[in-house]
RNA sequence: GGCCGGGUAGCUCAGUUGGUAGAGCAGCGGAUUGAAAAUCCGCGUGUCGUUGGUUCGAUUCCGACCCCGGCCA
């Protein structure tokens, strides 16, 4: 906050609007962005759960460093590959990041379209325990054994209100909750009522929604092409070296790097690993799609209609203007 | 040209001792609070290759034809 931004004299929380920019995976987020910036002071924050890792750039889509010379970028290549990001460390970094664009003078652009991090910048989330990997190891040694309907079954005795929302079979979501219980001694479900926004500030949140689902595919495969002629497999082969990540890393279980990581491991064919790479970017989409239906207040573009960024900036200009 | 296999969902295939059929994958819809590009849930009508015949009834049995493999010429 500084003195040059404008402020809502009623609430004093700046007056200014925070400019987001999604949509599906493809959809040409980026070039967008990429344009509004030749026009605006605009400064880029990457909503990105891929990005942030280290050593994921073909696969990632992540700009290049000719894009990051142009355009100022932030949240990319937080982390190391082996290491884990989340949506809470998300919130933190992105209110840092647009605090510190703001405080320059210029004006931050929120692109990407991991949904969930977004969904948390935007309407706060709880505060919760963090990720322990000790208690996730005994959660999977448990599991391994008992199987995840009996974890499930472990954590209604604990939290009935979350086990009643968790399905039995959701392992991800019965370690979470069984995990902070066992870090706070609270249910999950309790801790979770309490959601505070990070932020005082107002998002003005656009959304390219290809109109046309066949294209799409069809540019997704196309695009998942381009990514192998760039070096995608020399990328994952270069990871796998490290020795160190394996398939349970959340970097290796990326789309693309996945499956070409099973392929580098021996267990499929290249042919197939690409087939399966490419279904897993189609579905990914659609996912992000089905995100952005229940969103409030978003407002669509198709990226496919003429006039796509001309409606893009339309919507997005009160964020980009002193007033 | 002859013989032997096959032709069933978008793909790979199962099945029906004759009562019009079901899995996996793909696709579609949904959920989503520190792994989220993750994790999970729901959705299966398709001239059963074509065409005659037998039959109350044929995808199933019989004949002919077409297509794809393989072997023999």
């Amino acid at each position: 906050m500084n003195a040059r931004e404008p402020r809502n004299p009623v609430s004093g929380a700046a007056a200014r609007p925070i400019a987001v920019l999604t949509g599906p995976t493809g959809s040409g987020k980026s070039d967008v962005a990429l344009r509004l910036a030749r026009e605006f002071p605009i400064e880029i924050v990457s909503v990105d759960s891929a990005q942030v890792y280290r050593g994921l750039d073909i696969g990632s889509a992540k700009p290049d460093a000719a894009t990051r010379a142009a355009v100022r970028h932030h949240l990319l290549d937080l982390v190391d590959a082996g290491a884990v990001y989340s949506a809470g460390l998300f919130v933190r970094d992105a209110a840092q990041a647009i605090a510190d664009i703001e405080s320059r003078g210029r004006v931050p652009l929120l692109v990407g379209g991991t949904m969930l991090y977004l969904k948390a910048l935007i309407g706060g989330i709880a505060t919760l325990p963090q990720a322990s990997e000790s208690i996730r190891a005994d959660i999977d040694a448990d599991a391994q054994r008992l199987g995840w309907p009996a974890m499930h079954a472990r954590l209604a005795a604990v939290d009935t209100a979350a086990a009643g929302r968790i399905h039995p079979h959701d392992s991800q979501r019965i370690q979470r909750a069984l995990e902070v219980h066992a870090a706070s001694g609270r249910p999950i479900s309790e801790l979770q009522t309490a959601t505070a926004p990070p932020t005082g500030r107002e998002f003005l949140v656009t959304a390219l929604i290809p109109s046309d689902r066949a294209r799409l595919h069809a540019e997704l495969a196309q695009r998942f092409e381009n990514m192998m002629a760039a070096g995608l497999l020399g990328e994952v082969r270069r990871l796998y070296a490290r020795g160190d990540l394996t398939a349970e890393n959340p970097a290796i279980r990326a789309v693309g790097y996945r499956q070409l990581w099973s392929h580098v491991e021996g267990s499929c064919p290249l042919e197939t690993a690409v087939e399966r790479a490419v279904a897993a970017t189609r579905q990914l989409a659609k996912r992000q799609m089905t995100w952005l239906r229940s969103m409030p207040n978003v407002r669509v573009v198709d990226p496919y209609d003429a006039q796509g960024f001309v409606g893009v900036r339309e919507s997005l200009i009160a964020a980009f203007c002193l007033l």
